[in-house]
RNA sequence: UGGGGAGUCGCCAAGUGGUAAGGCACCGGAUUUUGAUUCCGGCAUUCGCAGGUUCGAUCCCUGCCUCCCCAG
Protein backbone atom coordinates (compact mmCIF):
# COMPACT_ATOMS: atom_id res chain seq x y z
CA UNK A 1 0.00 0.00 0.00
CA UNK A 2 1.10 3.32 -0.88
CA UNK A 3 1.69 6.03 1.98
CA UNK A 4 -0.43 8.76 2.53
CA UNK A 5 -3.33 7.45 -0.39
CA UNK A 6 -6.91 6.84 0.35
CA UNK A 7 -7.28 3.24 -0.53
CA UNK A 8 -9.89 0.72 -0.64
CA UNK A 9 -8.89 -1.86 1.94
CA UNK A 10 -10.58 -5.24 2.57
CA UNK A 11 -10.50 -6.13 6.52
CA UNK A 12 -10.50 -9.42 7.88
CA UNK A 13 -12.81 -9.15 10.57
CA UNK A 14 -12.49 -12.17 13.08
CA UNK A 15 -14.73 -10.63 15.69
CA UNK A 16 -11.79 -10.57 18.17
CA UNK A 17 -10.02 -6.90 19.52
CA UNK A 18 -6.59 -7.09 17.14
CA UNK A 19 -8.41 -7.20 13.67
CA UNK A 20 -11.48 -4.91 15.26
CA UNK A 21 -8.72 -2.35 15.86
CA UNK A 22 -6.81 -2.62 12.67
CA UNK A 23 -10.39 -1.13 10.74
CA UNK A 24 -10.58 1.69 13.10
CA UNK A 25 -7.36 2.67 12.08
CA UNK A 26 -7.77 2.14 8.70
CA UNK A 27 -10.77 4.26 9.03
CA UNK A 28 -9.64 7.17 10.70
CA UNK A 29 -6.88 7.26 8.30
CA UNK A 30 -9.80 7.74 5.69
CA UNK A 31 -9.25 4.85 3.85
CA UNK A 32 -12.13 3.09 2.47
CA UNK A 33 -12.69 0.11 4.30
CA UNK A 34 -14.74 -2.50 4.20
CA UNK A 35 -15.04 -5.57 6.61
CA UNK A 36 -15.20 -9.37 6.08
CA UNK A 37 -15.80 -12.33 8.29
CA UNK A 38 -13.89 -15.92 7.40
CA UNK A 39 -15.59 -18.73 8.12
CA UNK A 40 -13.57 -21.59 7.26
CA UNK A 41 -14.46 -24.54 9.60
CA UNK A 42 -17.48 -26.43 9.75
CA UNK A 43 -17.02 -29.59 11.46
CA UNK A 44 -18.12 -28.56 14.72
CA UNK A 45 -20.88 -26.64 13.70
CA UNK A 46 -23.09 -28.50 15.85
CA UNK A 47 -21.09 -27.80 19.24
CA UNK A 48 -18.91 -25.09 17.89
CA UNK A 49 -21.89 -23.14 16.92
CA UNK A 50 -21.78 -20.43 19.51
CA UNK A 51 -17.95 -19.68 19.37
CA UNK A 52 -18.08 -19.08 15.85
CA UNK A 53 -21.89 -17.58 15.95
CA UNK A 54 -20.52 -15.08 18.67
CA UNK A 55 -17.83 -13.83 17.01
CA UNK A 56 -19.52 -13.13 13.68
CA UNK A 57 -22.02 -10.98 15.74
CA UNK A 58 -19.14 -9.57 17.82
CA UNK A 59 -17.66 -8.17 14.40
CA UNK A 60 -21.00 -7.09 13.18
CA UNK A 61 -21.18 -5.39 16.42
CA UNK A 62 -17.66 -3.59 15.66
CA UNK A 63 -18.31 -2.93 12.08
CA UNK A 64 -21.26 -1.03 13.15
CA UNK A 65 -19.57 1.08 15.74
CA UNK A 66 -16.82 1.60 13.22
CA UNK A 67 -19.32 2.42 10.29
CA UNK A 68 -17.72 0.30 8.00
CA UNK A 69 -20.03 -2.38 5.87
CA UNK A 70 -19.48 -6.33 6.38
CA UNK A 71 -20.14 -9.24 4.68
CA UNK A 72 -19.59 -13.17 5.42
CA UNK A 73 -17.09 -14.74 3.45
CA UNK A 74 -16.42 -18.94 3.19
CA UNK A 75 -13.49 -20.53 2.75
CA UNK A 76 -14.40 -24.09 4.34
CA UNK A 77 -13.00 -26.17 1.11
CA UNK A 78 -10.36 -24.52 0.43
CA UNK A 79 -9.06 -24.90 3.79
CA UNK A 80 -9.67 -28.09 4.30
CA UNK A 81 -8.14 -29.04 0.60
CA UNK A 82 -5.28 -27.09 1.34
CA UNK A 83 -4.46 -26.54 5.09
CA UNK A 84 -6.14 -29.47 6.70
CA UNK A 85 -4.99 -32.06 4.93
CA UNK A 86 -1.94 -31.26 5.18
CA UNK A 87 -2.13 -30.76 8.57
CA UNK A 88 -3.50 -34.66 8.92
CA UNK A 89 -0.98 -35.99 6.31
CA UNK A 90 1.47 -34.32 8.59
CA UNK A 91 0.31 -35.93 11.58
CA UNK A 92 0.09 -39.55 10.00
CA UNK A 93 3.71 -39.23 9.05
CA UNK A 94 4.37 -38.54 13.15
CA UNK A 95 5.02 -35.04 12.54
CA UNK A 96 4.08 -32.04 14.17
CA UNK A 97 3.14 -29.49 11.48
CA UNK A 98 2.28 -25.74 12.05
CA UNK A 99 -1.14 -25.19 10.63
CA UNK A 100 -1.33 -21.79 11.04
CA UNK A 101 1.40 -21.08 8.66
CA UNK A 102 0.11 -22.42 5.85
CA UNK A 103 -3.55 -20.83 7.22
CA UNK A 104 -2.10 -17.81 6.02
CA UNK A 105 -0.04 -17.93 3.05
CA UNK A 106 -2.71 -20.19 1.12
CA UNK A 107 -6.01 -18.96 2.74
CA UNK A 108 -5.78 -15.23 4.46
CA UNK A 109 -3.38 -14.06 2.10
CA UNK A 110 -4.22 -15.84 -1.13
CA UNK A 111 -7.94 -17.34 -1.23
CA UNK A 112 -8.98 -14.44 0.71
CA UNK A 113 -6.86 -12.15 -1.13
CA UNK A 114 -7.87 -12.88 -4.55
CA UNK A 115 -11.02 -12.10 -2.92
CA UNK A 116 -10.48 -9.02 -1.96
CA UNK A 117 -8.99 -7.82 -5.24
CA UNK A 118 -12.17 -9.14 -6.67
CA UNK A 119 -13.98 -6.85 -4.37
CA UNK A 120 -11.96 -4.00 -5.99
CA UNK A 121 -9.28 -4.02 -3.17
CA UNK A 122 -6.01 -2.28 -3.19
CA UNK A 123 -5.20 -4.16 -0.25
CA UNK A 124 -6.10 -6.44 2.43
CA UNK A 125 -5.37 -5.86 6.13
CA UNK A 126 -5.35 -8.34 9.21
CA UNK A 127 -4.95 -7.97 12.93
CA UNK A 128 -1.77 -9.76 12.75
CA UNK A 129 0.95 -8.36 14.73
CA UNK A 130 3.84 -7.51 12.42
CA UNK A 131 5.26 -4.76 9.53
CA UNK A 132 5.94 -4.53 5.93
CA UNK A 133 8.26 -2.40 4.67
CA UNK A 134 9.27 -1.75 0.52
CA UNK A 135 13.06 -0.93 0.66
CA UNK A 136 14.02 -0.26 -2.79
CA UNK A 137 10.99 -2.14 -4.41
CA UNK A 138 11.21 -5.14 -2.14
CA UNK A 139 8.75 -5.99 0.13
CA UNK A 140 9.85 -6.84 3.91
CA UNK A 141 8.43 -8.92 6.46
CA UNK A 142 9.55 -7.31 9.91
CA UNK A 143 8.94 -8.11 13.80
CA UNK A 144 6.22 -6.75 15.48
CA UNK A 145 7.67 -3.56 17.71
CA UNK A 146 5.24 -5.42 20.38
CA UNK A 147 8.14 -8.54 20.81
CA UNK A 148 6.05 -10.17 22.96
CA UNK A 149 3.32 -10.41 21.07
CA UNK A 150 4.98 -10.05 17.14
CA UNK A 151 3.55 -13.31 14.79
CA UNK A 152 6.07 -12.53 12.19
CA UNK A 153 6.77 -16.39 12.59
CA UNK A 154 3.54 -17.31 11.15
CA UNK A 155 3.50 -14.91 8.40
CA UNK A 156 7.07 -15.90 7.13
CA UNK A 157 5.86 -18.12 3.64
CA UNK A 158 4.36 -15.07 2.50
CA UNK A 159 5.80 -13.76 -1.36
CA UNK A 160 6.31 -10.63 -2.54
CA UNK A 161 3.06 -9.95 -4.57
CA UNK A 162 1.10 -11.08 -0.92
CA UNK A 163 3.11 -8.83 1.51
CA UNK A 164 2.73 -6.16 -1.60
CA UNK A 165 -1.40 -6.36 -0.72
CA UNK A 166 -0.82 -6.86 3.00
CA UNK A 167 -1.45 -3.75 5.61
CA UNK A 168 -0.49 -4.85 9.26
CA UNK A 169 -1.89 -1.47 11.02
CA UNK A 170 -0.99 -2.93 14.85
CA UNK A 171 2.35 -3.41 13.97
CA UNK A 172 3.43 -0.70 15.86
CA UNK A 173 1.59 -0.77 18.68
CA UNK A 174 1.62 -2.64 21.82
CA UNK A 175 -1.05 -5.31 22.82
CA UNK A 176 -2.06 -2.67 25.91
CA UNK A 177 -2.35 -0.29 23.57
CA UNK A 178 -4.74 -1.84 21.06
CA UNK A 179 -6.91 -2.33 24.25
CA UNK A 180 -7.27 0.77 25.08
CA UNK A 181 -7.90 2.40 22.08
CA UNK A 182 -10.53 -0.34 21.35
CA UNK A 183 -12.18 0.45 24.78
CA UNK A 184 -11.76 4.17 24.20
CA UNK A 185 -13.72 4.20 20.92
CA UNK A 186 -16.24 2.16 22.11
CA UNK A 187 -15.70 -1.47 20.86
CA UNK A 188 -18.19 -4.66 22.56
CA UNK A 189 -14.86 -6.89 22.42
CA UNK A 190 -12.74 -4.71 23.99
CA UNK A 191 -11.61 -6.54 26.83
CA UNK A 192 -12.26 -10.06 25.04
CA UNK A 193 -9.83 -12.52 25.61
CA UNK A 194 -7.44 -13.58 22.88
CA UNK A 195 -8.16 -16.27 20.63
CA UNK A 196 -6.18 -18.99 21.10
CA UNK A 197 -5.86 -22.99 18.95
CA UNK A 198 -6.03 -23.77 15.71
CA UNK A 199 -6.70 -20.77 13.38
CA UNK A 200 -10.48 -21.10 12.75
CA UNK A 201 -10.64 -24.45 14.34
CA UNK A 202 -10.30 -22.77 17.75
CA UNK A 203 -9.11 -24.14 20.94
CA UNK A 204 -10.26 -27.78 21.62
CA UNK A 205 -9.00 -30.63 23.53
CA UNK A 206 -6.75 -31.72 20.99
CA UNK A 207 -6.32 -35.71 21.74
CA UNK A 208 -9.88 -36.10 20.91
CA UNK A 209 -10.08 -33.67 18.02
CA UNK A 210 -7.20 -35.82 15.93
CA UNK A 211 -8.58 -38.93 17.19
CA UNK A 212 -11.77 -38.09 15.08
CA UNK A 213 -9.64 -37.62 12.15
CA UNK A 214 -7.02 -40.46 13.07
CA UNK A 215 -6.91 -43.86 14.41
CA UNK A 216 -5.56 -44.79 17.67
CA UNK A 217 -2.29 -47.29 17.07
CA UNK A 218 -1.02 -48.45 20.66
CA UNK A 219 2.48 -48.96 21.45
CA UNK A 220 5.32 -48.98 24.04
CA UNK A 221 6.75 -45.88 25.82
CA UNK A 222 10.59 -46.74 26.32
CA UNK A 223 13.86 -45.66 27.27
CA UNK A 224 16.45 -44.61 25.38
CA UNK A 225 18.01 -48.11 26.94
CA UNK A 226 15.11 -49.91 25.72
CA UNK A 227 12.92 -50.04 29.18
CA UNK A 228 9.62 -50.09 28.60
CA UNK A 229 7.73 -47.14 31.08
CA UNK A 230 4.46 -47.13 29.26
CA UNK A 231 2.01 -47.07 26.71
CA UNK A 232 1.17 -44.72 24.29
CA UNK A 233 -2.28 -44.38 22.00
CA UNK A 234 -0.67 -43.79 18.74
CA UNK A 235 2.70 -41.76 17.88
CA UNK A 236 0.60 -39.03 16.13
CA UNK A 237 -1.09 -38.38 19.45
CA UNK A 238 2.34 -37.20 20.35
CA UNK A 239 5.02 -34.60 20.10
CA UNK A 240 8.82 -33.87 20.90
CA UNK A 241 9.38 -32.03 24.10
CA UNK A 242 6.11 -32.86 25.24
CA UNK A 243 5.54 -33.58 29.26
CA UNK A 244 1.56 -33.63 29.93
CA UNK A 245 -0.18 -36.81 29.03
CA UNK A 246 2.55 -39.34 29.45
CA UNK A 247 0.68 -40.79 32.57
CA UNK A 248 4.26 -42.14 33.44
CA UNK A 249 4.30 -42.15 37.34
CA UNK A 250 6.73 -42.83 39.80
CA UNK A 251 9.51 -45.58 39.29
CA UNK A 252 11.76 -47.41 42.18
CA UNK A 253 14.94 -46.57 40.12
CA UNK A 254 13.66 -43.12 38.91
CA UNK A 255 15.18 -39.60 39.62
CA UNK A 256 11.61 -38.39 40.27
CA UNK A 257 11.81 -35.74 37.01
CA UNK A 258 9.13 -35.42 35.01
CA UNK A 259 9.04 -37.08 31.88
CA UNK A 260 9.45 -36.08 27.91
CA UNK A 261 8.91 -37.42 24.47
CA UNK A 262 12.23 -37.67 23.05
CA UNK A 263 11.84 -38.90 19.83
CA UNK A 264 9.64 -41.38 17.82
CA UNK A 265 10.26 -44.91 16.04
CA UNK A 266 7.96 -44.85 13.33
CA UNK A 267 9.45 -48.14 12.10
CA UNK A 268 8.53 -49.93 15.38
CA UNK A 269 5.65 -47.47 16.83
CA UNK A 270 7.35 -46.79 19.52
CA UNK A 271 7.92 -43.77 21.66
CA UNK A 272 11.19 -42.55 23.11
CA UNK A 273 10.76 -40.39 26.43
CA UNK A 274 13.64 -39.38 28.66
CA UNK A 275 13.45 -38.14 32.21
CA UNK A 276 14.68 -34.55 33.11
CA UNK A 277 13.49 -31.32 31.15
CA UNK A 278 17.02 -30.78 30.37
CA UNK A 279 18.13 -34.38 29.21
CA UNK A 280 20.94 -34.57 26.24
CA UNK A 281 18.28 -36.21 24.14
CA UNK A 282 15.97 -33.33 23.93
CA UNK A 283 18.93 -31.30 22.72
CA UNK A 284 20.35 -30.46 19.47
CA UNK A 285 22.47 -28.19 18.11
CA UNK A 286 21.73 -28.76 14.29
CA UNK A 287 18.71 -29.04 12.18
CA UNK A 288 18.02 -30.43 8.77
CA UNK A 289 14.91 -28.63 7.15
CA UNK A 290 13.19 -28.87 3.60
CA UNK A 291 10.68 -26.56 1.21
CA UNK A 292 12.45 -23.26 2.03
CA UNK A 293 11.03 -20.03 1.53
CA UNK A 294 12.45 -16.79 1.41
CA UNK A 295 10.65 -13.65 1.42
CA UNK A 296 13.08 -11.81 -0.81
CA UNK A 297 13.37 -14.57 -3.55
CA UNK A 298 16.75 -14.69 -2.67
CA UNK A 299 18.16 -17.18 -0.30
CA UNK A 300 20.32 -15.88 2.93
CA UNK A 301 23.78 -16.22 2.74
CA UNK A 302 25.60 -19.26 3.91
CA UNK A 303 27.97 -19.22 7.40
CA UNK A 304 25.96 -16.14 7.89
CA UNK A 305 25.46 -14.67 11.74
CA UNK A 306 21.65 -14.79 11.57
CA UNK A 307 18.78 -15.80 14.38
CA UNK A 308 16.03 -18.45 14.15
CA UNK A 309 13.00 -19.90 15.95
CA UNK A 310 12.05 -23.25 16.05
CA UNK A 311 8.92 -22.65 17.57
CA UNK A 312 6.74 -19.77 17.86
CA UNK A 313 7.78 -17.53 21.15
CA UNK A 314 11.41 -18.89 21.00
CA UNK A 315 13.63 -15.94 21.93
CA UNK A 316 15.61 -15.64 18.66
CA UNK A 317 18.70 -18.01 18.64
CA UNK A 318 21.94 -16.94 17.25
CA UNK A 319 22.52 -19.38 14.18
CA UNK A 320 24.48 -20.28 10.52
CA UNK A 321 22.95 -22.05 7.65
CA UNK A 322 25.64 -24.18 6.92
CA UNK A 323 24.31 -25.76 3.92
CA UNK A 324 22.08 -24.90 1.49
CA UNK A 325 20.80 -27.18 -1.63
CA UNK A 326 17.08 -27.49 -3.79
CA UNK A 327 14.82 -25.78 -0.88
CA UNK A 328 16.92 -28.06 1.68
CA UNK A 329 19.12 -26.55 4.49
CA UNK A 330 21.07 -26.81 7.53
CA UNK A 331 21.25 -25.10 10.67
CA UNK A 332 24.16 -25.11 13.21
CA UNK A 333 22.64 -23.11 16.64
CA UNK A 334 25.18 -21.13 18.70
CA UNK A 335 23.65 -23.27 21.75
CA UNK A 336 21.24 -26.42 21.57
CA UNK A 337 18.00 -26.13 20.62
CA UNK A 338 15.69 -27.68 23.15
CA UNK A 339 12.70 -29.73 21.61
CA UNK A 340 13.74 -29.45 18.12
CA UNK A 341 9.91 -30.69 16.11
CA UNK A 342 9.48 -32.46 12.63
CA UNK A 343 6.98 -30.64 10.83
CA UNK A 344 7.40 -27.12 12.72
CA UNK A 345 8.98 -24.38 11.18
CA UNK A 346 12.49 -22.86 11.55
CA UNK A 347 11.88 -19.08 10.94
CA UNK A 348 15.45 -17.15 10.14
CA UNK A 349 15.54 -13.05 11.02
CA UNK A 350 18.13 -10.72 10.23
CA UNK A 351 17.58 -8.53 13.09
CA UNK A 352 13.93 -7.32 13.38
CA UNK A 353 13.71 -8.86 9.77
CA UNK A 354 11.84 -11.69 8.89
CA UNK A 355 13.96 -13.83 6.22
CA UNK A 356 11.63 -16.80 5.69
CA UNK A 357 11.76 -20.29 6.51
CA UNK A 358 11.71 -23.71 6.19
CA UNK A 359 10.26 -26.85 7.14
CA UNK A 360 12.46 -28.63 9.97
CA UNK A 361 12.71 -32.11 8.57
CA UNK A 362 14.76 -33.65 11.41
CA UNK A 363 17.91 -32.73 14.46
CA UNK A 364 21.42 -33.14 13.20
CA UNK A 365 24.05 -34.67 15.48
C1' U B 1 5.26 -75.54 55.09
C1' G B 2 9.55 -73.34 58.04
C1' G B 3 12.90 -68.65 58.45
C1' G B 4 13.34 -63.49 57.23
C1' G B 5 11.34 -58.78 55.30
C1' A B 6 7.45 -55.49 53.81
C1' G B 7 2.46 -53.35 53.55
C1' U B 8 1.64 -44.76 53.95
C1' C B 9 -2.48 -40.83 47.81
C1' G B 10 -2.88 -43.85 40.85
C1' C B 11 3.03 -44.54 41.01
C1' C B 12 7.59 -43.69 43.74
C1' A B 13 8.60 -42.19 48.78
C1' A B 14 9.61 -39.47 53.99
C1' G B 15 7.83 -39.91 58.85
C1' U B 16 8.35 -44.56 63.58
C1' G B 17 4.49 -42.15 70.22
C1' G B 18 2.17 -36.11 69.66
C1' U B 19 -1.74 -35.60 65.98
C1' A B 20 0.40 -37.64 57.53
C1' A B 21 7.00 -34.30 53.87
C1' G B 22 8.25 -34.32 48.86
C1' G B 23 8.37 -35.92 43.70
C1' C B 24 5.85 -38.09 39.41
C1' A B 25 0.99 -38.72 37.45
C1' C B 26 -3.71 -36.49 37.30
C1' C B 27 -7.21 -32.18 37.57
C1' G B 28 -8.08 -26.75 37.32
C1' G B 29 -6.20 -21.93 35.99
C1' A B 30 -2.48 -18.34 33.75
C1' U B 31 0.55 -17.70 29.39
C1' U B 32 -0.15 -18.88 23.88
C1' U B 33 -3.54 -17.55 16.83
C1' U B 34 0.37 -24.63 15.78
C1' G B 35 1.62 -28.62 18.90
C1' A B 36 4.54 -28.17 23.10
C1' U B 37 7.20 -26.07 27.01
C1' U B 38 6.75 -22.81 31.34
C1' C B 39 4.13 -20.74 35.58
C1' C B 40 0.27 -20.81 39.55
C1' G B 41 -3.29 -23.62 42.30
C1' G B 42 -5.73 -28.38 43.79
C1' C B 43 -4.87 -33.36 45.08
C1' A B 44 -4.56 -39.12 51.94
C1' U B 45 -9.37 -36.26 58.73
C1' U B 46 -5.83 -40.82 56.83
C1' C B 47 -1.27 -44.66 57.08
C1' G B 48 -3.55 -53.52 54.78
C1' C B 49 -7.71 -55.23 58.38
C1' A B 50 -9.41 -56.11 63.50
C1' G B 51 -8.45 -55.66 68.48
C1' G B 52 -5.16 -53.92 72.65
C1' U B 53 -1.63 -50.54 75.51
C1' U B 54 -1.59 -45.04 76.04
C1' C B 55 -3.92 -38.57 77.72
C1' G B 56 -2.65 -39.55 72.60
C1' A B 57 -0.52 -44.48 67.74
C1' U B 58 1.05 -44.58 60.93
C1' C B 59 4.73 -45.36 64.57
C1' C B 60 4.33 -50.17 70.60
C1' C B 61 1.65 -55.21 71.42
C1' U B 62 -1.69 -59.37 69.54
C1' G B 63 -4.31 -61.83 65.71
C1' C B 64 -5.68 -62.04 60.64
C1' C B 65 -4.94 -60.85 55.30
C1' U B 66 -1.55 -59.76 51.21
C1' C B 67 3.18 -59.41 48.85
C1' C B 68 8.52 -60.34 48.45
C1' C B 69 13.06 -63.11 49.54
C1' C B 70 15.61 -67.53 51.42
C1' A B 71 14.90 -72.52 52.53
C1' G B 72 12.45 -76.96 50.90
Amino acid sequence: MKNNRKSRIVVGLSGGVDSSVAALLLKQQGHEVIGLFMKNWEDDDSDEYCSSRQDLLDAVSVADTIGIPIEAVNFAAEYRERVFGYFLREYRAGRTPNPDILCNSEIKFKAFLDHAIQLGADCIATGHYAQVREVDGLFQLLKAVDDSKDQSYFLHRLNQNQLSHAVFPLGKLLKSEVRAIAGQHGLSNYAKKDSTGICFIGERPFREFLNRYLPTSPGEMVTPDGKVVGQHIGLSFYTIGQRQGLGIGGARDASGEPWFVASKDMASNRLIVVQGHDHPALLAPRLGALDSHWISNTAPLLNHPYTAKTRYRQTDAPCCITAMDDGRCSFTFDQPQWAVTPGQSVVVYDGAICLGGAVIEQELT
